[in-house]
RNA sequence: GGAGCGUUGGUCAAGGGGUUAAGACACCUCCCUUUCACGGAGGAAUCACGGGUUCGAUUCCCGUACGCUCUACCA
């Protein structure tokens, strides 16, 4: 079977892509973009209770900013669409019947709340071989009876029939074998009384369709395989199943437990991948993106949250995971998720960016904060003599501004009670004589700076840190010398002066 | 309750019969730096527990414990 490989990440459209779920989605890309595959983006949008407005727009974005762009999905298209499951109700409810007319599924008229009297009455009550003889169904009912209630439109579902005492069993790519033994396996609904399928059958159906080679979806699925594995064989043969993997999951950093968006409101990260605003309580999350992550950083994470190489390399591009990915690497037990790990990450890739690749995003962020930039060159340099200092893209708000305005904060109180009238004079005369003779170059002005320390008998070192705060307002940033460069003669000696009539 | 899956330092993890049990994050100490960072040096684990198998087990087998996931006409 030499099938060529197609992969899918097959989200339902409820809210903001987690960071699970883009787990999820990167390693399906990296397996197929590695065997020059298919990734394909379908839609499970069976559950119309569950519809969110603009959770499909979010899902695309996502993926165009991580740069995980899907070969075939409902924007765009491909051969097999349409790859939004609600518009391919008509083809489940074939399929659906088909196991029916074959035996492999029944009806069953029990209402939801007939059920849920069985679950009070019964202790774990399961729908399925053990119990179905006593409910509604077409199978205690016979032909006729069935036909009747059919002709009178009383709502059904179909359910799958699972025989009792069998082993039912399956390799996970990345657990090995794994059985079950189907009495203990329940009669899942396959198509609802809406006529839409349910999960079970909709994966499935789709999966054999459009040709999926591999699938690999989260751990929590995998008690629902045997479901999938039967429908397989009734429908389009067990030897057509694609393989499966079941990726663990990504655990809270705290306690335990699967990470939930909550979680990250809780400890104070975030969990989506994008801003998420939730239309019914109009409240947002915030995205990795907006709080200052690289794609590439974000993606790299991601990437070794439950896999890695086997080797001492941490940072990898887009490309090295396609090449270097295994699944045979990745791990069998989730993985709790550690926001200090994932600032690293970033801040490893801003300072492995070159100021070209950054400064875009600067540029964009500057724009967002209204500080104005009109000389690009010394936009770059800064960038590049910042950037060390910044773990999230938005610090070069902190870490530039400074060089474009004059601090409007300024930390006086740091050098207040030190301040005294010998300084002052200090200033006064390093104003003077850089007044006259100001060069470009830091090692310059340092000498000078040091010089006039000495000749004045102050301490160069009790200096530096007033001259700081005038400069950059602040306790921080790159050689003050640098910072002098870089802002000029004129904006030097502007700051001097208006910190000295500020602490005289 | 049942089923499935899992369990190497606080976290991510390498290793898979004999090792001083890698490395990274975080933390602590020190160096560099008269700021903040970067960088550098150092610091902590008998590998959940109990039985086997074996000359020898963290590594293999079986139990136990613990955790997680699922147990919907949600995915």
């Amino acid at each position: 079977m030499n099938k060529k490989v197609r992969v899918r990440f097959a989200p339902s459209p409820t809210g903001g892509l987690h960071l699970g779920g883009v787990r999820t989605i990167l390693y399906n890309y990296l397996f197929a973009k590695q065997n020059g595959g298919d990734f394909i983006l379908r839609i499970e949008d069976t559950d119309q209770t569950r519809f969110v407005e603009g959770a499909e727009e979010y899902i695309l974005k996502t993926l165009e900013w991580c740069g995980l762009e899907p070969d075939e999905s409902p924007k765009h298209g491909g051969a097999f669409a349409p790859y939004r499951q609600s518009e391919r109700k008509e083809i489940y409810k074939k399929y659906a019947d088909e196991l029916v007319e074959k035996g492999f599924a029944y009806y069953a008229f029990d209402s939801i709340d007939e059920l849920e009297v069985k679950r009070k009455e019964i202790a774990n009550f399961q729908y399925s071989h053990a119990t179905r003889n006593q409910l509604k169904n077409s199978l205690v009912l016979g032909k006729d009876e069935t036909r009747k209630l059919l002709n009178q439109n009383i709502p059904f579902v179909i359910r799958i029939k699972i025989e009792p005492h069998q082993e039912i069993k399956f390799t996970d790519l990345i657990r090995g074998d794994v059985h079950f033994d189907s009495s203990l396996v329940d009669d899942k609904v396959l198509l609802k009384a809406d006529g839409m399928p349910t999960y079970h059958l909709a994966v499935v159906v789709d999966d054999f369709l459009m040709q999926i080679s591999h699938a690999f979806r989260g751990e929590e699925w995998l008690p629902s395989a045997p479901v999938h594995i039967k429908l397989w064989e009734h429908l389009f043969g067990i030897e057509n199943m694609p393989h499966w993997a079941h990726l663990p999951l990504i655990l809270k950093p705290d306690g335990n437990g699967k990470l939930s968006k909550r979680d990250g409101d809780r400890l104070g990260f975030p969990v989506f991948a994008m801003d998420w605003k939730d239309s019914n309580s109009n409240e947002t999350n915030i995205g990795f993106k907006e709080k200052g992550f690289l794609p590439e950083a974000f993606i790299n994470m991601l990437a070794m949250l439950g896999w890695n190489a086997g080797t001492e390399q941490e940072l990898y591009t887009l490309n090295e995971l396609i090449e270097k990915f295994s699944l045979e690497r990745v791990h069998k037990g989730g993985a709790k998720f550690d926001y200090e790990k994932a600032k690293w990450f970033n801040h490893q890739w801003i300072i492995k960016s070159n100021e070209n690749d950054l400064i875009k995003d600067v540029q964009i962020l500057f724009a967002k904060n209204k500080i104005v930039v009109n000389d690009i060159e010394k936009l770059k340099t800064v960038i590049s003599i910042v950037k060390e200092r910044c773990t999230f893209i938005n610090d070069f708000i902190e870490q530039g501004n400074y060089f474009f305005n004059t601090p409007e904060i300024i930390d006086i109180t740091s050098i207040q009670p030190k301040w005294d009238e010998k300084k002052k004079i200090f200033f006064n005369n390093l104003i003077a004589e850089w007044n006259e003779k100001f060069t470009e170059i830091s090692t310059e002005l340092e000498s000078q700076f040091k010089n006039l320390a000495e000749s004045q008998q102050i301490k160069a070192g009790e200096l530096m840190l007033p001259f700081r705060i005038m400069l950059v307002g602040g306790k921080f940033g790159p050689g003050v010398f640098d910072i002098a460069v870089l802002l000029g003669k004129e904006e030097t000696l502007k700051r001097i002066k208006k910190v000295i009539s500020l602490l005289s």
